[in-house]
DNA sequence: AGTTGTTCTAAACAGACGTTCAAAACAACT
DNA sequence: AGTTGTTTTGAACGTCTGTTTAGAACAACT
């Protein structure tokens, strides 16, 4: 790879979110990351402590700066609908996963089944994430619904969002051309409508329930 | 654990899907299986020739299992609405990513990152039940909506069900309890009244479309 | 009891793994 | 040129990996 100009730390992060993302955390190895990063691999001990701290500093790494470049609120108008944050709040995590599997699978990966040592940072970094979207849900979700319901349609959103990421099953076995711009824009549109309407069919179903109960 | 009555064989596979399930495929030993099985190393070279031969035969076993246990069309009357059997779908769905999570996480952990030796057996199982949910489909999504919308509500479904999997990054972080059988069918019910509603406002977006394309 | 085939084990093998250490290369400042 | 501190390396360490081998235990049948 580029050898030069950039310094062998960084270097090193590169090559090891390549090597963690396409074999997980068990199935890189330090040689490996080492090689393509053109480093002797006694650095990862000097720079990182172990393979374990070079993997945390990868993944914080990652996640910051898909946040930085696709922030939850991405492309909205100064005033928007509720509707239109949600949309936003979908594309733009639709935006990073599949930037992150570029070359940064790892992010994804780490979703999906997170390591031991990562569960307490996994949880600082996307627990705002879902602050936000339930605070979203909340103007859309009748509020005299519980909020457990709500919970469940914040799983449903995120799940499909997940799912639709370029590492999942579908794509993988049914060999999907890796997505555009226009073709993220366009799931992101379609999971938008199918969860308002799955979020009106949920208050409507609490509200029949509730008129058969009174009556 | 109960090395008697059963034959090495069987404890040997049993011990396999619960260790593939908790590790995954790199990180399992087999030293760590065989352990716990109480046999001898050498037997998994025996039995299934390799490590990779164990685990497709745990894989391809815990699957046919679970499918014969829940199957789609699982606890449905003899004329049912086409509603009906979506719910079968989901609710068949999330018993058999329940029951796999109890000792078989394994077939989880496949699903959501496939191991490359794999890819093959996995479609040749999972697309029948592909089949099955778009020809359900087909009976709720307006018959002149393209394909690809079609399979976008499909993605959705199945999306959302995986993401509700006990071993999805939500309930890990949050602790949630494992589910019990009630909290499994309130949340079938959730995730097909969700749907409905996703698939309603799909079709209604698209003769909206259609008309203002005509008018 | 003897033979045959299957099932299982303990011990050893070769290789890959993460990690460490002494020393080399380098830069910066005196 | 000499000193100091940082960065990087090659080689080695001990451990753990999947796999194999030779043989023990066992069952079934003669």
């Amino acid at each position: 790879m580029n050898s030069d100009e950039t310094c062998a730390r960084d270097r090193l992060l590169h090559a090891a979110a390549e090597v963690f993302g396409e074999c997980g955390y068990k199935g890189a190895t330090v040689r490996d990351i080492c090689r393509r990063a053109g480093v002797g691999i006694a650095l990862v001990n000097y720079h990182f402590r172990d393979k374990e701290g070079l993997y945390l500093e990868v993944f914080r790494n990652l996640f910051t700066r898909a946040l930085r470049e696709y922030p939850p609120d991405m492309g909205l108008n100064e005033s928007p609908s509720t509707e239109e944050r949600l949309h936003a709040f979908i594309r733009s995590l639709l935006y990073r996963l599949t930037m992150m599997e570029g070359r940064h699978a790892i992010m994804l990966r780490e979703w999906l089944d997170p390591s031991p040592s990562l569960v307490k940072l996994h949880a600082e970094l996307t627990n705002p994430l879902l602050k936000v979207l339930s605070e979203i849900l909340s103007g859309l979700v009748d509020p005299h619904i519980p909020q457990e319901q709500t919970a469940h349609c914040a799983t449903s959103i995120i799940g499909q969002c997940m799912f639709y990421s370029p590492h999942s099953m579908r794509f993988r076995l049914q060999a999907f051309p890796m997505y555009q711009e226009r073709q993220i824009d366009t799931i992101a549109r379609s999971i938008t409508a199918f969860s308002l309407g799955g979020i009106r069919a949920i208050n409507e179903e609490f509200r029949a329930r509730g008129e058969s109960h009174e009556g």
